[in-house]
RNA sequence: GGAGAGGUGGCAGAGCGGUUGAAUGCGGCGGUCUUGAAAACCGUUGUCCGUGCAAGCGGACCGGGGGUUCGAAUCCCCCCCUCUCCGCCA
């Protein structure tokens, strides 16, 4: 959420770096203006009449203390007109908030100034690119269909058990899950990031805080007896653990990485493109998580962007990075890049990694804030990526490293996996 | 799940209808003393909003929401959370 002081005070400058995301946001932007006028307009006169009251009371304890009954009854009666008035006042007081709210959960992150142009993921820069495409033999296959010759994800066992987009992994497959995860979170952490282990359900002030709620709502799994909501990712609780904080200057960086299982859906988006582990309900995922200062955050979303590029070396998966333009750009996020490593089969980009700056926008409703040296509070910046989202590693890995043996194992990964292949079962 | 106790400032802990934003202690910050440090002493020390060029002034906040009252941290109702005992249990 936009701070409404930064609409007030550069409606220019906010208004023209939202064009960038293909729509026009002045009207809503005005629309926050006069709320927020109407609001402190009304404020101001309430807290006026409070003063009132309270000045009454006051006077009445006074009276009543020193025997004056009638005196005190008198002004008694004075204040029912001023309670009146205080009511009807405060209902609008309400009413007001409640509408400039709604307004501005509906403006999006003001862009960087370095995001393109562009109304869609086609006009994303592509900023940097790495390793060979694999030159696959003709009969190459695609990862679902060698999943289930090799017999290590099943997709039918998992409908089965739960529903489309649930997978079973088995076997080779389960440990090859089990290999990624541990690497992720050995190299994270070695890069400096706090391991840590969030819960996987989160209450409505999280989700409320990271942006997920009230826009995203339908994106997640609800649990409707306790009210709870199933992690769509590892950044919802982990940002919230510095929801309502005020940090010291000195603490910054702060870095955590964790691992938990997401769940997402994904209402509405199935259809072409999705076969296999390109889109699942359940995934696993590691996440990189960072509170910066504000003249820290753009160095430290460049270092995320070079580790993340380390970890897909070392797998020696051939990937890219696009900058994605002003239409593509996440609702909460000033910056992004995302990584995309090459399918040999499909062959498509998939996404795999998404590395934003939120800048000010989820630490304004997290209240997550910072004392500088004169003790000044100021918000926090957050950023987050992931390093890495398995399933479409897992997809490029099983294409692009398909053999006439078998299926052959990252180096890095051994010392994770026990096995540097997986064999071609006997037909 | 059942019964009981409780949620107050960074922490501990008083207050249980009337200048109480809140005693006291610890911690933090500034100062005196000291060659320096400790100790001691003195002062200071919450957040948010409005208003003002500013000093300041005003309002709100004692888990959250609602109510009673001229007036609520204090009384009433609902919700959340914590602790203890019992039950269940990886």
């Amino acid at each position: 959420m936009l701070e409404i002081r930064r609409i007030r005070e550069n409606f220019d400058a906010v208004a023209r770096a939202l064009d960038k995301r293909r729509k026009d946001y002045r009207p809503l932007l005005r629309k926050a203006l006069d709320l927020d006028e109407e609001k402190r307009a009304l404020k101001t006169r309430i807290d006026a009449l409070l003063a009132e009251l309270n000045t009454l009371s006051r006077e009445i304890g006074k009276l009543f203390k020193q025997g004056e009954r009638k005196k005190a009854e008198v002004l008694r009666a004075a204040t029912a007109k001023l309670k009146e008035e205080v009511k009807e006042l405060q209902g609008r007081l309400d009413d007001t908030t409640r509408r400039l709210n709604e307004i501005l959960w509906q403006i999006p992150n003001v862009p960087h100034e370095s995001v393109p142009e562009g109304a869609s993921d086609e006009d994303n820069e592509v900023v940097f690119q790495w390793g060979e495409l694999p030159r696959l033999p003709q009969d190459a296959k695609p990862h679902w269909d060698l999943a289930k010759e090799y017999d290590i994800i099943d997709f039918e066992l998992g409908t089965k058990i739960t529903g489309a987009g649930f997978p079973v992994y088995k076997d080779y497959g389960a440990r090859l899950q089990r290999a990624l995860i541990n690497f992720f979170l050995d190299r994270n952490r070695a890069a400096g990031y706090t391991e840590v282990q969030p819960p996987h359900l989160i209450n409505e002030a999280s989700g409320f805080g990271t942006g997920q709620l009230p826009d995203k709502e339908g994106q997640m799994y609800h649990i409707e007896k306790d009210n709870l909501y199933l992690v769509p990712t590892a950044e919802v609780p982990v940002t919230n653990f510095y929801r309502d904080v005020i940090l010291d200057e000195k603490d910054f960086p702060i870095k955590n990485t964790a691992y938990t299982p997401c769940f997402r859906r994904e209402a509405g988006s199935w259809g072409a493109h999705v076969r296999g582990l390109n889109r699942l309900h359940q995934f696993d995922k590691v996440e990189i998580v960072r509170i910066e200062h504000p003249d820290q955050s753009y160095e430290a979303l460049d270092e995320m962007v070079e580790h993340v590029k380390s970890l897909l070396q070392d797998l020696n998966l051939p990937f890219r990075i696009v900058r994605l333009c002003g239409g593509d750009l996440g609702f909460t996020s000033a910056l992004t890049y995302d990584f995309e490593v090459w399918s040999g089969a499909q062959q498509r980009w998939l996404e795999v990694s998404s590395v934003s700056n939120f800048e000010t926008f989820q630490a304004n409703r997290l209240k997550l804030r910072f004392r500088d040296k004169q003790n000044k509070k100021h918000l926090a910046h957050t950023l987050n990526g992931s390093a890495l989202a398995l399933p479409r590693v897992v997809a490029a890995l099983l294409e692009n490293n398909q053999t006439p043996e078998g299926i052959v194992i990252p180096e890095v990964l051994l010392p994770y996996t026990g096995f540097d292949i997986i064999h071609r079962p006997e037909k």
